[in-house]
DNA sequence: GCGAAAAAATTGGACAGACCAATTTGTCAG
DNA sequence: CTGACAAATTGGTCTGTCCAATTTTTTCGC
């Protein structure tokens, strides 16, 4: 049960440190020296140990500053595969329109409740800014939470850290949202109407109509030079990643 | 573009020279000072670079012995959620059933004929057996290829490592699989034909029953003691969930 | 020759102490 | 009150040394 390595132990005390509530997302950690001294350790190991939480997305190490704790959006390692914005809308069309249909089969009054109040904050908010981005997530995010599956809560945190982390998907994106705000709030309008009336296939085909937009709206804005570039090197990496599955 | 801290630019070098293929996977990596010396800094950098590629579970190291290259068989960090089998399961079914129904829209006669010989290997395989298992997991991610979208696959090899390395669900199929076997090549059998027709409809379909069947043996299952208990579990684990997701 | 035990070499783990660079904080002149 | 400068804090890195686990080589009995 105990740890090999003196880092990975360290590490395990940190972790217990900020899950514990002692240190909530953004407040910086103790310093290298006296947490060395606390665990009776060298600086070098609790280094390590914060290069480790580091690594899997935790705390934030800035130079001359300190060690900040990191808000878990969804906690996976990083290393996303480097996807296209098409693929991953493409996807998202798949799976979330499923994931709608099953919400409506089971999601509740409460939920329906918190999914209004979540649109209405994203007609005051301004479309681009990070607050009405982040309403936009949360409405996504609440249909998964209704379908009682943590692996759907899962991946949906998945898909939008794809959105928001890989930076070709992040700037297709902001520009391709930008435009349309109104429709947004329509189309989310059309799903939530489905999921009061408990009806799985009206809410698949709302949510599918939603994406079947996007897509539309990002295959238009695709022709634009710098999305071609991100194109180009999305069909090399397949190459790549093909050769390399075949391998396997 | 360089990275700040000196063990990111290290870790860098470590990985391409690792993606260059000069190292495969299970190999060992030149030692510490080796390594030091070649891009000419101190041990403990290059320390501080091979426990961040440790993090992401990229290298394995073992003391006294060295480091070696891990195998990505999907390359996330670690850190998946606790997924039940059940959760599992109908996360799979949402999901791959609708990967069947694109992949028959554009699969290749190539990929048809791959997935031909995967089904003739589960023929042959005992089922229980590692070669089994193989065969199962290549079939379902050959049509995940066949959607030709790179989260498509990415998000199939997540699943199966949710199969393969959270504890409880490893147990509970591995007991479930055990009995059908025939079952199975059956109803893979059936998703080869839809596929074969380009008919999506009739692939979802498939698919949706092999889950659904998949699904029901579970359920039996589940009422034995021991899987009552991860139950029980999940039951609290998804409260906590909650909770903290009203927080957040 | 062969195989097991012992010795030597290799490798990662950890420490101490020192110095540097970035950042933050405190202070003081204007 | 503000801006510039100085001091303190904090993470980053290096050198060198020692330890423990592991692997390789050697040795020696049979």
């Amino acid at each position: 049960m105990t740890e090999k390595r003196l880092y990975q132990t360290v590490a395990r005390s940190i972790l217990d440190m900020i899950e514990s509530g002692s240190y909530p997302p953004g407040t910086r950690l103790p310093g290298e020296r006296e947490l060395a001294e606390r665990f009776d350790v060298s600086r070098v190991v609790v280094r390590e140990a914060e290069i480790s939480l580091e690594a899997l997305g935790r705390v934030e190490i800035k130079v001359g500053s300190g060690v900040y704790v990191r808000d878990p959006v969804a906690m996976t390692g990083l290393a996303l595969p480097r996807v296209t914005p098409f693929e991953l809308t493409q996807t998202r069309l798949l799976f979330e329109s499923e994931c709608a249909a099953l919400a409506a089969t089971m999601i509740t009054d409460e939920q329906i409740a918190g999914l209004e109040a979540t649109i209405e904050r994203m007609k005051t908010a301004p479309h681009d800014t990070d607050d009405g981005e982040a309403a936009d997530r949360d409405f996504h995010l609440q249909i998964a939470q209704a379908t009682d599956n943590e692996a759907n809560v899962f991946f949906l945190k998945t898909l939008w850290r794809m959105r928001t982390e890989i930076d070709p998907v992040k700037r297709v994106y902001s520009a391709v949202c930008h435009a349309d705000t109104s429709h947004r709030v329509n189309e989310h309008s059309e799903v939530l109407e489905a999921l009061r009336a408990r009806d799985p296939g009206a809410a698949r085909i709302a949510m599918r109509g939603h994406f079947s937009r996007l897509l539309e709206a990002l295959l238009d804005a695709s022709e634009r030079q710098a999305i071609e570039d991100a194109r180009r090197r999305s069909i090399e990496n397949r190459e790549r990643f093909l050769k390399s599955a075949i391998g396997a």
